[in-house]
DNA sequence: GAGTGGTCTAGACCACCCG
DNA sequence: GGGTGGTCTAGACCACTCG
């Protein structure tokens, strides 16, 4: 089988699902419109069904496409966009979306990590960890307090870099390390602003602060970091995807 | 092929995925630990390695499974948990945490939509749309004010019904009327309390209260239900999952 | 080189939906 | 009955990892 790299390296059918990606997205294939059969749609893409099935079902994993059994499949009429329901860079994202983002370094420091960090990070209460705690500030407005916490054992080379500029790109740092991440468990709520963060994040004391706990695993299950922030209120919101099943 | 349906309807990959699920979570199959090759495990279940991949792959995206390329395919040390990322029944899901709820119909009425709703659920600005504001009650504790909308060309039964009952279980009702709610799309922010929620849900005013809002469509893309919610920031939190790409 | 997962084929029969 | 997606096979070769 050597149609398989046809150019790159890339296999077919993750060509054929970003082909159809670009149709439906491009209006080419409207939306609520049904698309020609798998038989017919493997035969002009000279592959195998199977193969078709598979570009087509990550796509409807996505909710771009739907089936219907013994009828057809069919664009979906509502495109989900992507959101926080995925893992993404801060500053990257922010950039992206036209915003000036800016981060100041509150304090980087190793400290012996109280229950709910170590049992977080699957590390005995005491262990050494590092402690990196920010200021994310967007358009000029300090909008989060950044609190993160990961393993001095499996990071000490962290205290003598240039914790600048890591701190911009923890994931990709983490991954410097052999340790991908690829999962993470987030906890929302809400609490009243405590002097130290109205202080920081400069509104008055007791303002609405939305509170975010998470922790990052590897797809092996492996913790990697553990995190508090506090974003304010009324410039912070969390847009995520629900799913049935 | 009629081996499809040993016992029941139900397809071979799905038997050996749920067969793998119960050795995983039984701890027959522990943590971390390496499985037997596709190969091996297909000729154990007596299918092709396409199916048993299949099965696979579905613990894959859970979490549960992860594979290294060349080298085999292991248990998860972290497994993880189902939660705020897929839809559920508010009182099923209480219920099975084993707290007492409880809800009270604060009003019920047909009103035109106000742009805001309107535009979610794709109807024009005015259109009539039934209005469905409930308290939920956890434990005691008044936690929610829950504001729900959806249209009343749709629905125009919903008024001569058992509201009280109806409203347990609004998924339930919308798919009796042939519309499958399978994917949502949910924005939260910290906000404070204003003098009527504060009232409604006992707290303070200016206390804070986590505020979510939320859209539901069926597979097909079209939207069917929007809806306001506050709630307690002291009692209600919101977990979910994150997840790479 | 041996073993593993990743991709792919060219068929097959089934279950479902519609006219 | 004809068309569609759902499931399944029995192979094949490739890419990757490890000793």
């Amino acid at each position: 089988m050597d149609s398989l790299n046809s150019l790159t390296g890339i296999p077919q059918y993750i060509r054929i699902r970003e082909d159809l990606r670009t149709r439906i997205l491009s209006g080419e294939l409207s939306r609520g419109e049904k698309l020609p059969s798998e038989e017919e749609l493997a035969a002009s893409y000279g592959v195998s069904r199977m193969t078709l099935r598979q570009s087509m079902s990550d796509l409807v994993d996505e909710g771009l496409l739907y089936r219907k059994h013994g009828v057809g499949t069919f664009v979906a009429l509502q495109h989900f966009a992507r959101d926080h329901s995925y893992l993404q860079n801060f500053f990257e994202n922010s950039r992206q979306n036209g915003l000036s983002v800016d981060e100041k370094i509150l304090e980087m420091s190793v400290i012996p990590a109280r229950l709910q960090v170590a049992k977080a990070l699957g590390l005995l209460e005491g262990s050494q960890v590092i402690r990196l705690k920010t200021l994310r500030i967007v358009e000029g407005n300090p909008i989060t307090i950044h609190e993160a916490y990961f393993s001095f054992d499996k990071f000490s080379d962290f205290v003598e870099n240039d914790v600048e500029n890591l701190s911009k790109d923890l994931l990709a740092y983490y991954e410097s390390h052999g340790l991908k991440v690829r999962r993470g468990v987030q906890r929302l709520d809400a609490r009243s602003a405590e002097p130290e963060v109205a202080a920081l994040l400069a509104i008055e004391v007791g303002a609405p602060i939305l509170y975010k706990e998470r922790t990052l695993y590897t797809e092996e299950g492996i913790p990697v970091e553990f995190l508090f922030c506090h974003n304010r209120g009324d410039l912070y919101s969390v847009t995520f995807n629900l799913s049935a099943e």
